[in-house]
DNA sequence: AATGAATGAGAGTTCATTCAT
DNA sequence: GATGAATGAACTCTCATTCAT
């Protein structure tokens, strides 16, 4: 997403990406370093920093090399509701799974102390991801599927309780939760009632 | 909060933590060292390392001494809506507020890679937080101002979105914005026409 | 040597000495710390520090015990070319015994880093030690056994070697060396012809 | 001596070894630490580290650096008592200037709690030195200016009691006492009559 | 462009030494 | 006196980052 890939170059590039991935699968991601990345990759450590400027980077790189598509291509089959339950699931199952969880909880960490990496985040994820989450959002309030009020808030609402989950009380992150949110801000927000359904 | 005070300990452990908000305010959460801290506050390495294992625990412990009451008071004036309010307008404010902000991401951002100091927060924060949040909750749900349905959800869906802001969109966190999440839950979740109210 | 023993300070006396000494044997003098030596011997680290000032301290204070009484009954059998053998030997075996040795070497170079240990070894061992043998030489002189000369230097030229092999160049002490030096000295420093007597 | 000198690197080695001479000079060997080494030469402390594994060994290289020619360049004006008091009388002011014997006894202390200091002691000073010492013995004993006999003992015996004040004793070290050492062995090893000549 | 080697900030420890009981 | 706990100097090392080739 970043350098362009050249001959022997693009080669590298995928090389030092997996060893990233691997290297977070084997140990965590709080325990891979720049170095141990190098070395597995059999590059120079000069080589890794001359593309990306900090472990954050290169896995925020990994990440959207491998999900970047996932996640631009909203599901649009006509119905509202539908879609933004496999979206918000698609999202759950995401965070849910270990390898890719740590990366991208590791990611925000790590953006939290590094001001160029947020800069990044915002750039190469949030804008991409707003724009298709409110594209979609805007066709449903025509469509009269949704009611009025700013998408922006939809968006927010929808995801940041996973956000949430994930990053600072640590519950799980399921689908049922995933399809309550939905429910919610479909269904006039009414939240359920447990007594009555679970 | 954790360490006992004892003579010349309290004396050692005020210093260090005023040395680490000082740091903090001067450099930035992300330049703060556990050896400036020991510098500035004039102790030795080890003597920090004794009653903190790290940087975010220290900081974690001198957020607790300073805002620890300021959220443990749930405000109840007997009208949910006007308590949800205040409550998030005091969260609002001390995220908003770049002293504190700064050091809750940084500690948040901290855990995403140190698993202890996750579980500190958990138990340190948590536990209480939710404690009083859902009570206050509850007691609105009998009293007939709020609908039926999970507290943990409610809980969930009015500090998301702050936190959401605070650490993965960057964006701006406002009063107005606090508010708005307040109305659309108590108000059964209706969110607002932003053509109608701005 | 020089705390007084009273009744159950006697008895942490000699367990901290014999901890120390045992320490010593197991671990080598350079890795035995006081802190290891006031836990084997079940006493407080300041306890260990009221009576001794250093590891150093402590060290020649264990060595006086166990050797000072060897050291200081000077042979006198009437022929000093026998006594300055048997003397000279005894400091070898002494030298050579890997238990002593290792505790001499490291006290002596102790001693090196540290002024007041080295006033202390001069003040416990080289006065009485000096007088000693000083003593036996001018008694030799007086019985035409030795020829005229500074005692003082027979007594360096005697025992210097020993320790330039100790502390210098790391070379084996044995008996042979020992007695070659005392025969040097005692017959008009002639030095034996190597192809005659090998 | 050890590290090869490259661009940057010989500059640091210089600046490193100047650094601990100077803070030698200015607190004395013991108070020396390779922290403050590093701190005043301006380089990080695994730099120091990277070329010499102890305080000893940098205090070793740095004596070589400045007096390993003085040594190894051995006097030979064809009269071999001349040349042995010049030779000795070099050591003698060495020992005896307070900068350089400061070093020697502190390193040679060091060593005998440091088994790898010891070794690089053989190596880069006993062996070189004793070559030429043993030469020109030798060289002596060939021209028949020197009685028959090992002169690995003569070598001892010239200079284990300069030694020996200096790392036993600690009595003055004279140029008076290094000219009696070598009349003793060149003149038979007969001990001058102090009654005599004073 | 790519890399081996060098660099230094700072983490986290050990242990001599001191305080408070 | 004796001791558990506290303190800090300094060590050693890891790893991000840079230099020289």
């Amino acid at each position: 997403m970043s350098p362009q890939p050249a001959n022997r170059t693009a080669r590298s590039r995928d090389e030092i990406l997996r060893a990233a991935i691997d290297l977070c699968a084997e140990r965590g991601y709080a325990a891979v370093t720049m170095e141990a990345v190098a070395a597995r990759s059999k590059v120079g450590k000069p080589t890794v920093y001359r593309w990306w400027p900090s472990k954050g980077a290169l896995f925020l790189d990994a990440l959207m090399d491998r999900l970047g598509e996932r996640f631009l291509l909203y599901p649009d089959t006509g119905d509202i509701d539908t879609d933004l339950r496999t979206w918000l699931r698609t999202l759950t199952e995401v965070f849910a799974d270990e390898r890719h969880g740590q990366i991208i909880s590791g990611v925000i960490g790590s953006a939290q102390l590094d001001t160029g990496l947020a800069r990044m985040i915002q750039k190469q994820v949030h804008t991409a991801l707003a724009a298709v989450n409110r594209a979609r959002l805007v066709k449903a309030q025509e469509a009269g599927q949704l009611g009025a009020g700013d998408p922006a808030l939809y968006d927010d609402m929808l995801v940041a309780p996973l956000w949430y989950r994930m990053l600072v009380t640590g519950e799980p992150i399921t689908s049922e939760y995933a399809d309550t949110i939905v429910s919610i801000l479909t269904h006039q927000f009414s939240l359920p009632d447990p007594a009555a359904d679970g």
